[in-house]
DNA sequence: TATAATTTGTCCGTATGTATA
DNA sequence: TTATACATACGGACAAATTAT
């Protein structure tokens, strides 16, 4: 994005990272922020908005923007759905891909993918590991008719990326809906655990922009290992 | 509030609770919302902002405000951090209080909440149920320093709604640890399960807005019951 | 298929209010 | 009390995406 307000939030949460204003904790003033990249009010407003919704600031009237100073370290932030390769880092993300292959939509599956019954679907089982460690087995199905071409090579790596950076499709929303289960045998053979066990599971649906569902995946996470972060606003 | 942007926000929000805008599954547009609230455009994008935010809409360059129609009903939406009567009507939600003390915060308690060792903390278990269906099992703190005065009466009801209508204080923003476990004899007779099936747990810091931890909870769910919902734009 | 109209998105500037230091 | 710093609100101009013509 050449946005202006979100090329400053950027930079400032680089900033951010790399450990600047830890001296005070705090960014600078709005008038010192507009001075330092040349922009509106409502600009660097819109950009500490932005970096406050993805939970790396909060700020207070009166005294200033303050860090929200949250390990995020093997954690899932819920504001960014990049998967995961944005939380822990590339090198450390494994994937396994157990399935790939093209289907046709049934019934119900299109009704939750809201397309026509049976449109051509991808879909993919993978099992992703973080430092060596199995953290999440992946059911996933792609509109092919949104996501017109997926290889295994492509699907070992982040599809999102892929989706967003080859493909140029903006991604525009995600619901999720977060549960607590039972483990079957097969996803804790995965796993590394013992059926019986819990599971941590992440159901969700991706639209694109313009508000059509191109992805609906289920996400059986190790409870061992999992943490989702939920960093919210008083709204 | 006395927000003009606030007000709005509810305002069109209680519109499409009692389902105004179901013909066409979409608002009016900016310009119609300007002339009907008589506020600039800022104002109403503002309000739109909002009514985004709490997952309510979904706003699509070119083309609309659209409803965001995702069924909350049974789920707890991690935008809403209002506590549970909130999300299903008073009279639904029973509570049971199952311990209710002033103790000395220990150090590490006094850690996570941010406090002088030895501060004064209420200490609050409650058994909350949802139409007569054990829910979840909260184990909370308060930092008396803040909140100097809790009762029975008041910890059988709604905390939160205490504190912002009776105390006057703002809430400001919620760090939220959403992890799945393995529940304990005691956590699983309150919630009429077994030990050893899985819970799926929330652990919450709550901040005023000046940036001061008033409370700290450990809410364990029932997993038969509880479903978290995330509804995010791409940011 | 191309153009125009509609509708939301970005960006600028200004003034005043409110909470904190 | 005063100054600082974020919050609300108004206004205008142009860009970008979608929809209608």
């Amino acid at each position: 994005m050449d946005v202006k307000y979100k090329v400053i939030c950027e930079e400032i949460a680089k900033n951010i990272r790399e450990g600047l204003y830890q001296d005070t904790k705090k960014l600078p003033t709005e008038e010192e922020l507009i001075e330092q990249f040349e922009v509106s009010r409502n600009t660097i407003r819109k950009a500490i908005d932005l970096l406050t919704r993805k939970g790396l600031v909060i700020p207070i009237q009166g005294s200033g923007v303050f860090l929200r100073s949250v390990s995020m370290d093997g954690a899932i932030n819920l504001e960014d759905f990049h998967g995961l390769t944005q939380g822990f880092g590339e090198n450390h993300v494994t994937t396994k891909v157990n399935s790939f292959k093209l289907i046709e939509a049934d019934e119900k599956l299109a009704q939750v993918m809201q397309c026509e019954k049976g449109t051509p679907v991808y879909f993919i089982e993978r099992l992703r590991s973080v430092a060596g460690v199995p953290y999440v087995v992946e059911y996933s199905y792609y509109n092919r008719e949104l996501i017109p071409y997926l290889s295994e090579e492509i699907v070992k790596g982040s599809i999102y990326q892929y989706i967003r950076e080859e493909l140029k499709k903006s991604i525009g929303f995600v619901d999720r809906v977060i549960t607590a289960g039972i483990l079957n045998e097969h996803d804790a053979r995965e796993l590394g655990l013992t059926p019986g066990e819990p599971s941590l599971i992440s159901t969700n649906r991706a639209f694109l922009k313009s508000g059509v569902i191109f992805d609906y995946s289920i996400d059986i996470h190790n409870y061992k290992e999992t943490k989702f972060l939920k960093l919210s606003n008083y709204l």
